[in-house]
Formats: structure tokens, C-alpha cells, sequence
RNA sequence: GCCGGGAUGGUGGAAUGGCAGACACGGAGCACUCAAAAUGCUUUGCCCGCAAGGGCGUGCGGGUUCAAGUCCCGCUCCCGGCACCA
């Protein structure tokens, strides 16, 4: 320990010399970009970058846990520091920072246990969480480390929130690209309900003629954030309400995995669903991962096809269907409604069942129809998804009594009522085609259902399945059309036409997509800027009133229920603060002072998510969420389209690298898309998406161990005991043998790496070196801390390079490199600064350690040589860059170097090793020089011996590579 | 079931259709040392061979090609997403 070295590259020099870069940092602004325009306008600063333009780069915004960062966090962190530094060095204005999406469950059920408030935790662990990033010398401007927890922030989400409030979705308007549908103020749709130019469509009464309360229910049902009563999902065991996203397969919470259920109660939802196609088109102008474009596509479920209406015979009401094949109309042999529609309550016929209901199966063992449904519909309520779905695919249904008429051959159909067709999906109610439907055949089967083929099935098809492949249309005429012959999309089109005529459908789009319900019965939140008047009338409050601030509550939690009772209703706790509910205000609307209830409901986790990117452009700005110059240079469109966008779109702006974990795609990146939509046809942005680049990375792994139990023991204290001879090494916790695997880091498994320790024994350069060499940023990869000493050694090589070890003094030579080692460079240059562009930071690692290498082998390293390194060095071991760029006589930061550029004379080698093949196999090398000629490299390749002696019986062909390779392929 | 992604040494991984295994970890050996650590050097896909050298090799089976980890067809397994979506 005595004896090493005082100025060797060790954990503790480490230490000093990246805590003093970090303060130097601090303290010159180094990080600062400057904006355009907003309180911190820098016109000046920003005309410096000149030419080299801008580029906005985005972390996902992190919730300030408070068991503090894992090894596994800060991956997305240093890949993004490093695309940043590096166009620094390229000389753009790079926008870097990080802010704290800070509201959230966490911190409130602390509060719920210890009575602290949810801001002191929620504070506390921003200054632990802050810390742990600063060390690792990340490149943000600090100045603009937002929080969604301060009033100055959610302000601006209040604000956004009444944007959304006070617009509508008009379909017919028309945008600036050309296309149709943007969102609207609401008060051109008041006036033009005014002044008459667009009619209420209710009951025939003008505008005039209804009372404010009428006029109000008009105009909530047009806004694009509302209150609607409806299905919801209520969590009674969390006291809260969730939206379709935050409730998994199993029919649970996300979070805390309580049983959820489907209630009608009036709750806040966006109208998202308006801009589904918009979602859905624009997603092919993005650059994101096929993957991410793939599920958010599929969230949207957009799918094409028909309405049609099934009269219900001796019934004033049709039954109406979604179906995206109504080719098959001719094959609708029943129909089945969900066990939650509506339309059951009136059509189920009193008295007795109908006189063919012969087999027992349809009547469900009941009496009477009325009887049956009401049964079936109980035991489906009770049911929840888990045991819809334990049941698997085996039908299960009741009759009801009642008979529909095929609108295509007036047959008589009955009416089903099976826990198989869904509620949320089309109407509710479809159109049973057994022939050409797999779930319709195998209800078919099982209640003795008719079933007519309206496609002819292949020849090899198995005649006990339905046929859902392509194929002629059969049996499928009546007097007026006929189908038969056509293929499926002649079919469809075919029919569509004549639905349209007879007035029985249409042909439509349907979306999977639900609104978006947006009210959280909870406490840390944002709260809603409505109130109520008497009439329960919502109305926003006036800006000048924003931000409204959450009140101190006695109690932060919501009133939780016992988890399994689906009677309860919800009771947000700033339901118990009566003098914050109840206020007179004026709210400048000419109404004068009036009594009001405040909304006691507070915005989802999301609310302060969707728009933290907007806010980093402008955080002080008090005058605008962000100024329009500020959003315009940061996100507006480029000239070009994103790499492998189709030719016929256009550039929709947008941060130009985003950088997160794949577990938000879905909700966060949807949500925040639907956002900034709104925003940009309300004409407050210039960008028509967020994230016009975003990259999904891969997650640190780390291993874990269980005991012979199952139970998960600390993975810091188990025993790695190597296997003889190249056998299996065995794991020991206390002696007794435990089993390895790998999975996510963090308390439940027991394998927390924590970055502070990786600092103590290696330092920050080290880590991030070792977190981007280990593999593709996109893949998921195993954390070993053995492995991590492979990225120290390289900087402490890189370190006696320059550093005497002994002295401290500079060792560099201050000769001319030699000719190889000038080359290596400039191809290193090269390939490094590729692989940066491209985010592969393990190969440019990979290249840098070659040259680093090679140079060590030199007596001493050449400083002409050296600089260069320490340059392309520096996005991924700033600290250590910064202090040998320093020390080879540099005073100021070398964050706006320039890059190195490659001199592509260099990049060409003047001797080159040349496989020479015979038959695709390599059998010699020969010494060429780069420039040979293709014919020059083919006489030397035939004039080789072991190539003469194969080729004496001729030659079929030869072909050359120059000046790498030469294949003799002989006769 | 459907839709993505993947499978390369003991390990993480690298390879515009052109020398498979860059770089790193780990292992082995040597030098320095009284010794160890650190450092430096050598070596390290597998098999045969004292060696020179040869053979095999990118999950499996086919194919295209002068040449395939890479392209095509058919499988197996693993990971992720969706799932009675009409």
C-alpha cells in the first residue's frame, strides 16, 4: 500500500481530480446554453454557434426515489452526456439538463405512515439523488433543473391543463399541412353556436332557447379535458381511480397490484382519442424503434371496417356492430351482445323462452330469458378479468329471448349474450360469422349454431375450423348484390356501398384507444384550476389565479377500502379541507363574486411528464411556459425528414435525441405526444411531435441469489467459488450454496450496486467508461464488478502516458510521431467519431484503448498523438481528460475543443496484408501496397506457388478485392 | 396464438457478403521482487500434432454465392410486447 506510486491513477487521485472539474464546471457555467430569447436571452451567445446549429438532448424525467440511484440508472445518463459533450466539441449549442418529475405515490405513502409532508421527502431525496449525479460529472445545465413540485412549474401544467380544457377537436379544420381535424378555443366554438352558423344538434331548440346550465352541458361535451360520468377503474384497496394504461392484463393496479373494478362515476378524462389517427400517422415520422412505433400502434388499435344495424325484431331499436369484415354479412348467424350493454335491458322479452329455445345450453338452466341474462350478467360482474381470462378461450353465454334480422337476407338471428364479446372494444356487440371467425365457430359448435361458409375455404383446409384466409366470396347474395367471386377487399367494398344505400351502415375506422382518464383521488399532485358554481357548472379559473397551490392537509391519504369491495366509492383527501373547497371568487367572467367548490381531485403522476421537455427550453420564463422563439430554435422542423421516414412526410421537429427505457413506451411517450398536438394546433409551438429521435435502451442486470428456500440473500456477501478444470463456478452465501440469475438491481432482490461505491474504488470516469464499454446501449447486459478494474487500467495506461508516476511531471514527447502511429491515429479519429454519431460508445471505447495501447508501447508517448486521444477521450472520461489537458499546458476547458478530424490521406494504408484465396479458403498472405491495381494484385495472386500448383488444371475465375483480398476459384 | 428482438470462446461483446472472435474480463506462463501486490511482456475458440502444419467452428437443418455470423427457406430455444379487439 506504502509504495504506490503518489501520482498514479488511483481511486483517490481520481476522486480529487473529478470533484475539482465538477466545481470548476459549476462555477464557470461551463454547461450553460444559451437561449435566444425569454428572461435568459443571449441573442449574442447563441449567433456564436453560427452555422454548427443546435441540438436538444433529453433523458427521461426521473422520479427522486428514495433508496437513492443504482449502477443500472445512470447508463441513459452517460450515453446522453456523451452525444452531448461530443457535439459540443462539434460545436453546437447543446441543451443538456436533468429535472425531477417529483409529485408521485412514494413520497405520499410515506406521508400516510410518518405524517411527514410528501415535499420534505420528496426534497430530501432530490438533494441525495442530485448529489449522486453530480459526481458522475454529467454536462447539464443546472440552471435549468426543473421540478414538477414547484408552483412556478405547475403553474404552466395548470395552464396547460386549461388550454386542453377551453379547446375542441373540430374535424373539419383545416391544418397547415393540408389535412383535416386540430384542436380549436372553445370560444369559437361558443361563438358559432351564438351566432348560429353551427347548430347544437339536440332537440331542434336554438342556442338561444336553452338555459346556461344546457348551453354548459353542450359546450363540456366538445371540451377536450372533461368530466364525464363512465365506466372507470376504481382500486378500491388504493383509494384511487386509474387510467386504462395503468391497469395490467390480470385486471390489477401497476402499482401495488390491487384488484381493480369497473364503476361509473364522474371523473376527468382528455379527449384523446381525437387524435388517434393523428398518433397513429405521425408515428411514421419519427425515428424511434420499430418496436416502440409497433406498440403504441397497437395501443391505438386502429382497425378498418363497417357499422352495420341489425334491426331486433318486434323492437323499435337496431342492434348496431363494429365488424372489419362485413364481406361475410351473409354468414352473421346470431349475434352477441356483451354482458354490460345496454340495449339488454329492453330487448329481453318477458315471460317465457321462445318456442324453438330447445337446447338447454342456451337457456342457462333459467326459467324465463329475463331470468337467464340476469344471471349470466351477475356472475360476469363478479367475474374479473383474472377469472375471465383463467377460463380461457372456452365460451361460455345465455340466449336472450330476443331475435335480430340479417339485414342482407332478412333471416331471423338470435341474440346471445356471452362475457366473450367486451364492452370496450366497437359497440360492445357484434355480428357472429362462425364460418370465417375462430371464437364465433367454437361458440357456434357449443350452443348448436348454424354455420355458413361465405369464403371458399383452400383446398388443404381443415373442414372443422373456421376459414379466415383469403378467398372467393360464396352464398353470399340476395335479390339487390351479389358478393359472390369477389375477392375479400372487393367484398368488403361491395357491401359497404350497399349498407350505405339501404341506410343500415357505413363503412368506419375503430380505435382501441380510450380517453385518457385523467383524475387521481390522491393528495401530491397537481390540483385542477375548475371549480363548480351552484349549478355544478364547471369553470376554469383565470390565469392571474394560477398557480393554484395545494393546501396543508391534515391527512394525505385518500380513504383506502378493503381492496376486494367494489361498493365503495372514492374520497380524495382534499375533500376534508372545507375552507379550500368552498370559496367566493370572481372569476373576471362578469359574473361578479359568486360561491364556488373547488375540484378535489389532483392530476395524474403524468400531468407534470408530458411537458417537463418544454419547460427545460425556458424554465424562469414567468410570462409564457416557454417562449415561442426559445421552443422555435430548440424543436422546430428540420429540412429533412428523420433517417428511414417515408418520402411523402415531413419533418415534425422535436428534441433531437431522447434517450429512455422502453417501460414508458406506451404511456409516458403517448401521453406527451397528445400534449404537445394539442399545444401545436393551438398554436403555441412550432413542433408537431416531442421526440423527433428517441432511443430505447437496454437495463443493467445485475446477479442475484437464492438460497435453497427461493428467498433471495444480499448478493455482496455471496462467494464466488471457481469450478475445476473449466467446470461451473459455485456460489456460497454463508456456506451453504445458493443459485445465480440475473435480474433487475434493487432492494427486492437483494444485488444493489450503488454508484457511490463505484466511485469510492474506481471513480466516476472509470464507471462511466465501464457502463458504456460493456455492450450495445440498446441491449440488456449483466453488471459485473470484477469487470469494471478493465476501464481503470486503460485510464491509469492513458495516465503514465502522460504523468510520471514517481514525479508527477509531464513525460509527453514533444517529437513527431512516426508514420504508423500517425496513421492509427487518424483511422482511430475516424472510427471513433463514427461510432459517436451512432451512439456505439463500446466500439469507440474499443478503438481509443487500441491507440491508447499502442502508444504505451512507445518509448513515450508524442504529445501529437496524445492530445488528440485525450480530445476524443474526453465525452467519456471528462474528469480525467479535462485534468491531462490541463496539465499539457491548456488552462481553459476543453468542452469546446474541437473534435479531431481525420486527414483521409492518412486513412489509406500504403502497405496492406492481402488474403489470397483459393476456392473461398484463405491459403496465403501477401504484402501489397493500398494503391495496387486490380490487375497488377491478380497476376501477383496467380504467380504464387501454392496458387500455380491448384490452378494446373485452368482456371474457372478470379476475383479481386483490392487491395484486400484475391479468391482463385480453379476450373 | 399474434407481433417484435435475439442466439458468436470460460464471460461481456466485435465484425459495409470478403482473414470470425476487435476491445475488455477471466485463465496460463514469464520478467521485476526476499516475497506479495502493482506493472510490463507472452499466450489463450475447439480438436489432432513434438513441431511444421492440418481439420473443425457463429443455436439446428437446407439453400443462394467464387465467398455466408451476415442474404433466402424451414425449425429449436430465449427475451420483450400484445392477446376472446369482432
Amino acid at each position: 500500500m506504502t509504495d504506490t506510486p503518489q501520482h498514479r491513477y488511483t481511486a483517490e487521485l481520481a476522486d480529487r481530480i473529478e470533484v475539482a472539474w465538477q466545481d470548476r464546471w459549476q462555477e464557470e457555467g461551463t454547461f450553460h446554453a444559451p437561449n435566444p430569447a425569454g428572461p435568459w436571452a443571449d441573442p449574442a451567445g447563441v449567433a456564436a454557434y453560427g452555422e454548427n446549429g443546435k441540438l436538444l438532448v433529453l433523458d427521461m424525467f426521473p422520479y427522486p426515489s428514495g433508496a437513492g440511484l443504482h449502477v443500472g440508472h445512470p447508463l441513459g445518463y452517460i450515453a446522453t452526456d456523451v452525444f452531448a459533450r461530443y457535439h459540443r466539441m462539434l460545436g453546437k449549442n447543446v441543451l443538456h439538463c436533468l429535472g425531477y418529475d417529483a409529485f408521485g405515490l412514494p413520497a405520499e405513502q410515506y406521508a400516510v405512515q410518518t405524517g411527514q409532508h410528501p415535499r420534505k421527502t420528496t426534497e430530501d431525496n432530490i438533494v441525495i439523488m442530485a448529489r449522486q449525479l453530480r459526481r458522475l460529472g454529467l454536462g447539464h445545465d443546472d440552471r435549468r433543473a426543473i421540478q414538477t413540485i414547484d408552483p412556478g412549474y405547475y403553474k404552466w401544467t395548470q395552464w396547460i391543463f386549461l388550454q386542453i380544457y377551453n379547446s375542441w377537436y373540430d374535424a373539419d379544420a383545416l391544418r397547415a399541412d393540408g389535412a383535416r381535424g386540430k384542436a380549436r378555443p372553445i370560444s369559437e366554438l361558443v361563438e358559432e353556436l351564438e351566432s348560429e352558423s353551427r347548430m347544437p344538434g339536440t332537440d331542434g331548440r336554438s342556442w338561444a332557447d336553452l338555459s346556461p346550465v344546457e348551453q354548459a352541458e353542450i359546450i363540456d361535451q366538445h371540451r377536450l379535458a372533461y368530466a364525464d360520468e363512465a365506466p372507470v377503474n376504481w382500486a378500491p384497496g388504493l383509494g384511487t381511480v386509474l387510467s386504462n394504461e395503468e391497469v395490467t392484463n390480470e385486471g390489477r393496479s401497476e402499482r401495488g397490484n390491487f384488484p381493480v373494478f369497473k364503476k361509473n362515476l364522474r371523473q376527468w378524462k382528455m379527449r384523446i382519442t381525437a387524435y388517434a389517427d393523428r398518433l397513429a400517422d405521425d408515428l411514421d415520422r419519427v425515428d424511434w424503434p420499430e418496436k416502440v412505433k409497433t406498440m403504441q400502434r397497437n395501443w391505438i388499435g386502429r382497425s378498418q371496417g363497417a357499422r352495420v344495424t341489425f334491426p331486433v325484431v318486434g323492437h323499435g331499436e337496431g342492434i348496431e356492430v363494429f365488424t372489419t369484415r362485413p364481406d361475410t354479412l351473409f354468414g352473421a348467424t346470431f349475434m352477441v351482445l356483451a354482458p354490460e350493454h345496454p340495449l339488454l335491458d329492453s330487448i329481453v322479452p318477458q315471460g317465457g323462452w321462445p318456442e324453438f329455445t330447445t337446447m338447454d345450453s342456451w337457456t342457462g338452466g333459467a326459467d324465463t330469458p329475463q331470468e337467464a341474462v340476469a344471471a349470466y350478467r351477475r356472475a360476469a360482474s363478479r367475474k374479473g378479468d383474472v377469472e375471465r381470462q383463467s377460463e380461457g378461450k372456452d365460451k361460455t353465454g345465455v340466449f336472450t329471448g330476443a331475435f335480430a334480422t340479417n339485414p342482407t337476407n332478412g333471416e331471423s338471428i338470435p341474440v346471445f349474450i356471452a362475457d366473450y364479446v367486451l364492452m370496450g372494444y366497437g359497440t360492445g356487440a357484434i355480428m357472429a360469422v362462425p364460418g370465417q371467425d375462430e371464437r364465433d365457430w367454437d361458440f357456434a359448435t357449443k350452443f348448436g349454431l348454424p354455420i355458413i361458409r361465405t369464403v371458399q375455404p383452400s383446398a388443404d383446409h381443415d373442414e372443422t375450423t373456421a376459414f379466415t384466409g383469403e378467398g372467393p366470396a360464396i352464398n353470399s347474395a340476395n335479390d339487390e348484390v351479389s358478393l359472390n367471386g369477389l375477392s375479400i377487399a372487393e367484398a368488403k367494398a361491395l357491401i359497404i356501398d350497399w349498407l350505405q344505400d339501404k341506410g343500415v351502415g357505413h363503412g368506419t375506422i375503430n380505435y382501441k384507444l380510450r380517453d385518457w382518464l385523467f383524475s387521481r383521488q390522491r393528495y401530491w399532485g397537481e390540483p385542477f384550476p375548475i371549480v363548480f358554481d351552484q349549478d355544478g357548472v364547471s369553470h376554469a379559473l383565470p390565469e392571474s389565479m394560477l398557480p393554484l397551490e395545494l393546501p396543508e392537509v391534515p391527512d394525505y391519504s385518500p380513504k383506502t377500502f378493503d381492496p376486494e369491495d367494489d361498493s365503495s366509492a372514492p374520497e380524495p383527501p382534499l375533500g376534508r379541507v372545507t375552507e379550500w373547497v368552498e370559496v367566493e371568487l370572481d372569476l373576471g367572467d362578469g359574473r361578479g363574486l359568486q360561491k364556488y367548490r373547488r375540484e378535489t381531485n389532483t392530476m395524474p403522476n403524468w400531468a407534470g411528464s408530458c411537458w417537463y421537455y418544454l419547460r427545460y427550453l425556458d424554465p424562469a420564463n414567468n410570462e409564457a411556459f416557454v417562449d415561442p422563439t426559445n421552443e422555435r430554435y430548440w424543436m422546430q422542423p428540420y429540412a429533412v425528414t428523420v433517417e428511414g421516414a417515408p418520402s411523402d412526410v415531413t419533418d415534425p421537429g422535436g428534441v433531437d435525441l431522447y434517450v429512455g427505457g422502453v417501460e414508458h413506451a406506451v404511456l409516458h411517450l403517448l401521453y406527451a405526444r397528445f400534449w404537445h398536438k394539442v399545444l401545436f394546433d393551438l398554436g403555441h409551438l412550432s413542433s408537431e411531435e416531442p421526440f423527433r429521435k428517441y432511443f430505447s435502451q437496454g437495463y443493467i442486470q445485475a446477479p442475484a441469489f437464492t438460497d435453497s428456500r427461493g428467498a433471495y440473500v444480499e448478493a455482496s456477501e455471496v462467494v464466488e467459488t471457481p469450478g475445476e478444470q473449466g467446470g461451473e463456478a459455485v456460489f456460497t452465501w454463508q456456506g451453504a450454496p445458493v443459485t445465480r440469475e440475473f435480474g433487475k438491481i434493487g432492494k427486492s432482490l437483494k444485488n444493489m450496486v450503488s454508484p457511490d461505491d463505484m466511485y469510492a474504488a474506481y471513480g466516476a470516469d472509470t464507471l462511466r467508461l465501464y457502463e458504456m464499454g460493456l455492450g450495445p446501449l440498446e441491449q440488456s447486459k449483466p453488471w459485473d464488478t470484477r469487470s469494471v478494474v478493465g476501464p481503470q487500467r486503460f485510464l491509469q495506461r492513458l495516465w503514465r502516458n502522460v504523468i510520471d508516476e514517481e514525479t508527477g511531471t509531464v513525460v509527453v514527447s514533444e517529437n513527431a510521431m512516426d508514420a504508423p502511429t500517425e496513421r492509427l491515429l487518424h483511422r482511430t479519429i475516424d472510427a471513433v467519431g463514427r461510432d459517436y454519431a451512432e451512439l456505439g460508445f463500446n466500439t469507440a471505447i474499443a478503438r481509443l484503448t487500441e491507440l491508447n495501447n499502442a502508444l504505451t508501447k512507445l518509448d513515450a508517448a508524442p504529445r501529437a498523438a496524445v492530445e488528440p486521444l485525450i480530445l476524443m477521450l474526453a465525452p467519456l472520461a471528462p474528469h480525467i481528460a479535462e485534468e491531462l489537458w490541463h496539465r499539457l499546458g491548456h488552462p481553459e476547458t476543453l468542452t469546446y475543443q474541437p473534435f479531431p478530424v481525420a486527414d483521409p490521406a492518412l486513412l489509406v494504408e500504403d502497405q496492406v496484408t492481402c488474403v489470397v484465396q483459393i476456392q473461398g479458403k484463405v491459403r496465403d498472405r501477401i504484402e501489397v501496397p493500398g494503391d495496387i491495381t486490380e490487375d497488377a494484385l491478380r497476376e501477383l495472386a496467380l504467380a504464387l506457388p501454392e496458387v500455380e500448383a491448384t490452378t494446373s488444371n485452368g482456371i474457372r475465375t478470379v476475383i479481386v478485392r483490392a487491395p484486400k483480398l484475391v479468391n482463385v476459384v480453379p476450373a
